[in-house]
DNA sequence: ACTATAATGATATATCATTATCATTAATTT
DNA sequence: AAATTAATGATAATGATATATCATTATAGT
């Protein structure tokens, strides 16, 4: 059976503990802080498992590598232009079948949204201001 | 400069008569119904060339390889869950910033939609009856 | 504590779309 | 028609990422 590691209790943690999807390489720094000597591979394959299980949502941008994060109910992201870094957005556009052609059939749609950040369109308003 | 020849032509002429993004192994077959011999390079080189300037559009749909479009007017994909073939929707959910949290700026959007286009949902169709 | 074996870490290797290489072909210019 | 060289085709090489390997470590049941 699976058993309990301190490697794959971190990775788990940090993936739980974040509010938007991480990269295979930040699930990996941010876990290495509480194990020291945690290796890549370790990550890579506690993510398979879990995407596999479906516990995990794997997140592709154009471009991007993919990013993970806890599977919960719909939405969409948004990625940062400048910072990169991808928010997940709760509000939904619903409904969009209106938008296709006749005799065409919607299952399901995403969304990603492009631009700044809270954090960094302060940054370029000051950058402005000075 | 530049010279034009058969498979360049060809290339080009697949691109332009396509109503929907194809994938370079999409471009090669039809491009070989006029020009046989063509090779896979030479349908990247030029798939290459016309990206850089700015002819073409890479479309990146997530777990797809790139598709191609000659480039035109903001618009979105379908993607058929069955074919996997994807088409253009020029229609669009229009400005989305009231889906974002405050402070976040939105410069703009992608949309995939998925489902089954008219072609595949009638065969499903007939599928059930028979 | 002992045992069985799941899990890990380091790294070699696989994968596969794309690009580079280079001999050959063929489109332009003269 | 000849010369120049851009373009092509076949395929080897590359690059980016993820997986396999395997010796070692450490968990959980007895």
């Amino acid at each position: 059976m699976e058993r309990s590691t301190r490697q794959r209790t971190a990775i788990r943690d940090v993936l739980a503990n974040s509010d938007r999807p991480l990269l295979a390489d930040e699930v990996l720094a941010h876990a290495q802080t509480s194990v020291p000597g945690l290796g890549i591979a370790t990550v890579y394959r506690n993510l398979k498992t879990l995407v596999n299980e479906e516990s995990l949502q794997v997140v592709n941008l154009p471009g991007e590598k993919p990013r993970f994060e806890f599977a919960h109910h719909h939405h969409h992201h948004f990625c940062c232009e400048q910072c990169k870094r991808v928010f997940d957005i709760h509000a939904c556009p619903g409904d969009l079948s209106r938008l296709v052609p006749k005799g065409f059939t919607v299952s399901k749609h995403e969304l990603n949204l492009y631009g700044l950040c809270a954090q960094c369109a302060i940054n370029t308003e000051e950058t402005k201001l000075s």
